[in-house]
DNA sequence: ATATTTCCTGACTTATACAGTCAAGAAGGT
DNA sequence: ACCTTCTTGACTGTATAAGTCAGGAAATAT
């Protein structure tokens, strides 16, 4: 209930491939499969879906493939996720969808805790660009790893 | 993907309705039904689970019924969550479990910002108790209501 | 006692969102 | 021309959640 469906994530690990490899020209939808463990049809359809928004584009023919249209530190999971899952995030009420007027008169209150929570998820999601994710995993020395991971992803928040 | 499954609203619906009756005896599970606009069979069998984890006490025969067994402000949201949900909630990185070993030695960033994400989450339900819903709808009088607001539901945060 | 009301239980069916696939085609490079 | 790669929409499968059924057991009323 709490992570993304994994047509996100794949999406996710997808760009974050391509932002390692953004320097090295087009990468094949085979190449980002491979390496991330996607399945490649699928992959297919995620990446023309995420062109539609500007985070990647593509090329066809014998030296095509996906590249980053933005800089790493230009994109955040948050970006991502709400283009790529667009209306089903929206927070309903149920008993306001199930009964003819909300019974609350728009104060639910747990539809207003939905909220929150979304808030809080969607604070995260936009604060963490794909270069903090590509600067956790690969940092240039190792001490570099550890105050990046204080920063962004500090042991008591984790 | 951030909103509970059904079986968790309706289960957070039903309390909340007990809540809501709790100096009138016990209450019958067609009448939560009705109330709160949930399947009855279904609720049965929500019910019959919340029962084994101490939210609620069942008595059967003619004025049976269910009955809140803790105080209001001593249920969570959080609690009645995790106790539903259990297992299905647990954290996991794609990719460490479609390959053979984590390729990142445990410092997989992903996994770590849907830690995070689901930390922050469970955050707010754990604040959140059925009495603090109970008063955000049936506030004492509309000025207590906008107090409350204030203080639990602050407009800025949702 | 007996009938009535209610909860109890496990197995069963259905719905739906998500995940994944197919096939034919268009564009780019050699 | 030929091969490689992306493009596109429709199609199929699958896992899980949602919802249902039927028969049984406890409590109360008369």
């Amino acid at each position: 209930m709490l992570t993304p469906p994994k047509k996100g994530q794949y999406a996710l690990r997808a760009i974050y491939e391509l932002a390692r490899r953004k320097d090295q020209g087009p990468t094949k939808i085979s190449t980002i499969a491979a390496a991330q463990a996607i399945p490649r049809r699928f992959l297919e359809v995620i990446l023309n879906q995420l062109k539609g928004s500007g985070f990647v584009v593509s090329k066809r023919g014998f030296y095509g493939g996906y590249t980053l249209a933005k800089a790493p530190d230009q994109i955040t999971v948050g970006g991502v996720l709400r283009y790529l899952l667009g209306d089903t995030e929206s927070v309903r009420c149920l008993a306001c969808v199930s009964q003819k007027g909300c019974p609350f008169l728009g104060q639910c209150a747990f539809l207003a805790l939905w909220r929150k929570v979304r808030t809080a998820a969607y604070k995260i999601y936009d604060e963490t660009t794909m270069q903090n994710l590509l600067d956790f995993n690969e940092p240039e020395d190792m001490m570099a790893k550890y105050r990046l991971n204080e920063r962004a992803f500090s042991a008591k928040e984790i």
